[in-house]
Order: structure tokens, then sequence, then C-alpha cells
DNA sequence: TGCATTTTTTGACGCCCCGTCAATAATTGA
DNA sequence: TCAATTATTGACGGGGCGTCAAAAAATGCA
């Protein structure tokens, strides 16, 4: 019984192994770059080997993407945790998401390469429930908030939107502009200098406009996030080194 | 002349042909599915006839994307033609880009293919560099008519954002809601059931929230984005039709 | 420990695709 | 008509994918 627990570790190390041979191939060089050929001969082992781990590339690039979804998930967790107002801790979770695109490009890109439908569609439909929960999982962090401060008041009832719509709204917002950031090198040339001030600002006027109180001018919403931002640094980091 | 003419006209009609036999296998099938061989055989040419017009896949992708934004710029021209108020142009422009979305999902699938930075990288300088005028073009037509309200008085000036800046949060708005909407199939269960209106809500609140006069409701926005809706489609489907 | 059985690892193999290029065919122009 | 130019062809080398029979290692039992 022992042994076979050890057994079984040792095989999940190398799963674990194999994924961080795989990362930085997927990364410096592009999915194309990636071979189980590859894979294999820079850890020593056959082809064959790699096969009875993942099916196939693509579930490579699934399994580093459920991890990078998990730390994800784990970051707006503790952004929305705390004492403070709902709309604070949803601004942390904006922050969080600042830091998370900054700071871990690496997960970052691995998310946009998940969404790829080449990938998505090659893959298993257990590690796409996998990644569908921790989606689900984020919104659901982010709904909470939303009616939290519904029942304290702090957010008027709209009969327009439910909380996850209004959800979807800042979701798609900062999404958006992360992913045009990153994929259209026009931006600058185009005159956007500051892609995430903007970002911060147009976050600022949707909760406004949501009459989310207290209502704050724009100077002031900037101030606040570059607080919560030096106050959640630490915890960033401590998470981003948890997760190895 | 006439004949070289002539000859020139052909080589760029198979061009067109390639591109013709192309897109329904990328779109149906996949981008590893598209092989030089394929589109050859189905053309009855041989691969090598192909490579004198495209030096691989991925420019074939980049050249089906090319199409898409001509498209996407013509309606995005057009959508800001006219006499009326810079703010309902703009409003326009947003449905030309429901009815882009929905109505041409190739063209718009097409465009995500592009974005892909494995196909991206890959393709040629030239290539991109008729994809960055059309984004720009895109872009400067919304921009100049926030310049417009500017002038005319309807927008304040916002010491906080420059016109390009703005249209940037309408612009991942309205992409982000887009790229969630076709790639995250979560988004139903998640409680978000209809994201076109919740898109155009959010619009209504950023407008509002940049003080754009006149100030709608939601449900008055609601109201006139249906009877936009309603007038634009004869022109979209000319445009479409122009576009073959 | 020795040996039979089960599990794991291996890498050669068949298949397919990419992009090239020398040979062939078609066109042009004189 | 025929030489020169241009376009087309498809066989070829290189390489990746995923498989599977054979070899090696681990396990269990006497």
């Amino acid at each position: 019984m022992v042994e076979i627990t050890r057994k079984q570790r040792e095989i999940q190390q190398r799963t674990q192994d194999i994924l961080r041979v795989a990362k930085p191939i997927l990364l410096s060089e592009g999915f194309q770059a990636l071979t189980m050929d590859r894979v294999a001969a820079s850890m020593q082992y056959a082809k064959g080997t790699i096969y009875n781990h993942f099916p196939n590339k693509e579930e490579i690039v699934l399994a580093l993407a459920i991890e990078a979804m998990r730390l994800r998930h784990k970051l707006f967790g503790k952004a929305a945790a705390g004492q403070r107002s709902a709309r604070i801790r949803l601004m942390t979770i904006g922050v969080a998401c600042e830091f998370y695109t900054q700071s871990c490009p690496e997960e970052f890109q691995v998310e946009q390469w998940m969404r790829n439908s080449n990938i998505w569609g090659k893959s298993s439909h257990d590690r796409q429930a996998v990644i569908r929960e921790c989606e689900a999982g984020c919104m659901q962090i982010v709904a909470s908030l939303v009616r939290e401060s519904l029942v304290q008041g702090d957010l008027p009832a709209i009969e327009h939107l439910s909380p996850e719509e209004m959800v979807f709204g800042l979701w798609a917002i900062t999404f958006g502009s992360q992913i045009l950031t990153a994929s259209s090198p026009s931006l600058h040339a185009i005159g956007v200098f500051d892609p995430i001030r903007s970002t911060r600002i147009h976050c600022c006027r949707l909760l406004n406009g949501f009459g989310w109180q207290p209502l704050h001018s724009i100077d002031e919403y900037l101030g606040i996030v570059e607080k919560i931002s030096a106050e959640f640094h630490p915890q960033f980091l401590q998470i981003q080194r948890e997760h190895r």
C-alpha cells in the first residue's frame, strides 16, 4: 500500500516535471515549438513515457492553464477577503488582476493559449471542466461582493441587470483591455499610452454608473487604487511564491 | 500589355479562389486542418502553385483577416456617416459591431485566428501593416466622433482622458464582451443570459459616465439602440453583399 | 532468494504535413 | 517557327505525431 502511494507520488512528480519543462518552451518559442520529442529528450525519457502522462500536446497546455487559473482564483479569494467594504474589496480584485497580468505574464499568456479553439477543442472534458469551475469560481467571488453591497444598501437594486451581468461588464472591460494591450501592437501608435490607467478610469466610471456608494471622483479613485495596490502587493507576492 | 494584365488578373483571381477554398476549411475544421496539400488538391493544382501565391498557411489566414478587417472598416465608415449627432453615430458603430459579430461569425472568427501569436508571428510584415492600418482606421473613425462632440460641446472636456483613451474603453468593453461570449462556454451557466443587452447597458453607462449629452436612461438608450439597429440593418446587408 | 506475472518504459514505425527545387510544360515574343 | 522566359508540377528531405510490440523493471508469491 505504502509502495503504491510512493509510486504514485513519483508519477505525479514526473507530471509536474513535464509541466516545468514544457512551460518555458511554450512561452519562449510558442506552441509549435512544444514537441513531445523535445520534452522527452530534455528530461531523458522516451516519448512514450510522456504520452503516459498526457495524451497530446494540447493537454499539457491545458494543464498549465489549470495551474494559472488556480493562481488567479486564489488571488481573487485573497483580494475579496477582509473586513473592508465590498466596494473596496472589489477594487482590490481589480488590482489583483493588474498584478496577475503584469507580474505573471506567463500565466496570463497560458490563459490566452487555452482559449485558442485549436487547443481547447483537442483537450479532455475533465480538464475543461476544471477550468470552467475555476472561471465560475472567480465569477462567483465577484458576484458575491456585488450581492453583499446590494444587501448593505451601498448598491441600489437595478431592475436592468443581475449581479452576474454587472460582473460581466467589469470582467469584459478588464479582460478586453488586457487582451488589447497584449495583442494590439498599434495601441501606442494610436494614442493610448497608459492602458492600465485608462482601464482604472473606465472601471471607476462603471462603478459610479451603477450608483455604487460612495461615488468617487476620478482622482479620488485613482488615489485609492494606488493605496490598495501598495497594500496588496506583499500579499500578492506571498501567494505567487506559495504557488511555486 | 493587355495580355499581361489579363495574365495578372488570372493570377489575382486564383489568389481569390484559394481564399474561397481555404476559408470553409479553416472555419469548419480549424487551423491544423488547413493544409496546403488539401487546398491544392481541392483546386486541382499542385502544391507548388499554391506556394506561388502564399508562402505559408499563416499568410492565408492573414489574407482572410485582411478581408474581414476591411469589411469591419467599411461598416464603421458607413455607421459613422450621416447627419445625426456624433453620439448617435457612435451608437450606430456599436450596432454595426453587433451585426458584424452576429451575422459575420466567420469574419469575426478569422479576426481571432489572426490574433493568435502563432499565426501573427509567422506572417509577413506587409500583411501585418495592412491589418494595423485597418485597426487604426477603425479607431480613428470612432475617435473623430469623440473629437466632433468635444467641439460641439456635447461632450465636456475631460482632463483625465484623451479621445483615444475614451475610445479604448468602449473598444475594450465591446471587444471583451464579444470574446467572452464566444469563448466562455460557462457564461450562460454563470448567469449571463443576454450578453448583448448587458453590453449595450454597460456602454450606456460609460457614455453617461463621460458626461456625454444628452444623457439617457437605460430604457431610453435601449430603445434608441433598437431603432438604430432596425434602421442600420438594410445598410449592413448591402455592405455585406458588396463585400461578396 | 528465485521465478512468474504484471507494470512501465522504450524507440522504431507508419502516417502526414511542410516547404523546396529541379525537371517539365506552357507562354511569350521575335 | 523556335528560342527564351515564365509557370507548374510533384518527388523529396526533414520533422512531428501518436502507436505498439518488444524490452526492462517492478511486484508478488513460494
